[in-house]
DNA sequence: CGCCGAGTTGAACTGAATCAAGAAACGTGG
DNA sequence: CCACGTTTCTTGATTCAGTTCAACTCGGCG
């Protein structure tokens, strides 16, 4: 629970009684490896902060699994898209490992909005962050070829390589495992 | 002026005072057609109103010029990740046409964000329908054709269709004029 | 009338996808 | 702890969509 108030400090600094009232929102779930945070279809009407585990948010179009993030340990998790606008989610929302979670609904959210005007201002600066994070992406997808996209991955020293199979790192870099495997093998 | 309002209203109810202390922020400008409203390493410390005139958005890579985005009377435009970060900007921001404008500060909007609940409340949703327009163009890049990106255009009747030149719309595409010349053609 | 930028068209090129086959790694049960 | 079967990763040959480079047309405007 600490590293949830760790995570809000970056923001901004919460009250004892808005941290209170925060906490008193969040549930405590368990999730089993392969098992499903939120299918296709349905409404997400949660955020949910990791405290072990991973996901993978994953969609499918022409019949292929396409990954667009994961999600570790003192992340947060939903799919914000559908979270905000009340509408059916097109993705997937699946545990990598075993997993436990701390989940806030909608509601309740809304609630702590209209009470506490820090946590009002916490949620504009989550929500400008999240825009910061898919605007990157956007411009990776824009402007970098598969290879320079990979090459940003090794250069970060990021997670995934360690952490995720090299076929769904390829999905998440918007190409097939065996043109990462070539990537990888030329140099 | 009421425009501005207007456009707000899809967000939030303002009162009159809360109001009345934005107006009293937003300072009018003009820009000649052609002139620039930000360049490349400047930082974006402002959100302007578009009253009238067009705007793109572009950044300039590997020598070539790239539209991210247009901007028409009754949208903001902004560096809106210069804008959030306080770092330069690497797009350009050039009026197509002669163009009227409300401009607000960064300093002057946090003031208003710490003074009223309301707008900070503005400003949160603000942000996160800008998420949801950056999401959809990542969706465009990641799992559409050039040729189904146009497409869409076309089903939506898009203004760009019609006030802005082919090869811009071919940069804002992600694609070569020749190639979207090629696209038009078949069919 | 002639120029110039925008748009079109053609031919050759390129990087990733596709299809296919094989090698390596993994874990599950005997 | 090994053997087997499945999943993941690699490698090769071919195809395809978009790029590149180049030439040419069109339309507006001096």
């Amino acid at each position: 629970m600490e590293a949830l108030r760790t995570y809000f400090n970056q923001f901004v600094q919460l009250s004892d009684a808005e941290w209170d009232d925060f906490k008193a929102c969040m549930s405590k779930e368990t999730v089993p490896k392969k098992g499903l945070l939120l299918e296709e279809g349905e409404k997400c009407n949660f955020i949910a902060f990791i405290q072990e585990g991973a996901f993978r948010f994953y969609t499918v179009k022409k019949g292929e699994e396409s990954i667009t993030a994961f999600f570790f340990a003192g992340d947060f998790v939903t799919n914000y898209r559908s979270f905000l606008t009340n509408k059916p989610s097109n993705h997937y929302i699946e545990a990598l490992q075993d997993a436990v979670i701390l989940k806030i609904n909608l509601q309740q959210l809304q609630q702590l909005y209209n009470k506490h005007k820090t946590i009002e201002r916490l949620g504009r600066l989550i929500a400008e962050n999240l825009y910061l994070v898919v605007a990157n992406r956007l411009d990776a997808f824009m402007f970098e070829t598969p290879t320079e996209r990979y090459e940003q991955l090794v250069k970060r020293g990021s997670k995934l390589l360690s952490e995720i199979p090299q076929y769904m790192v390829a999905s998440y870099l918007g190409i097939k495992p065996e043109t990462l495997s070539r990537i990888r093998a030329r140099k």
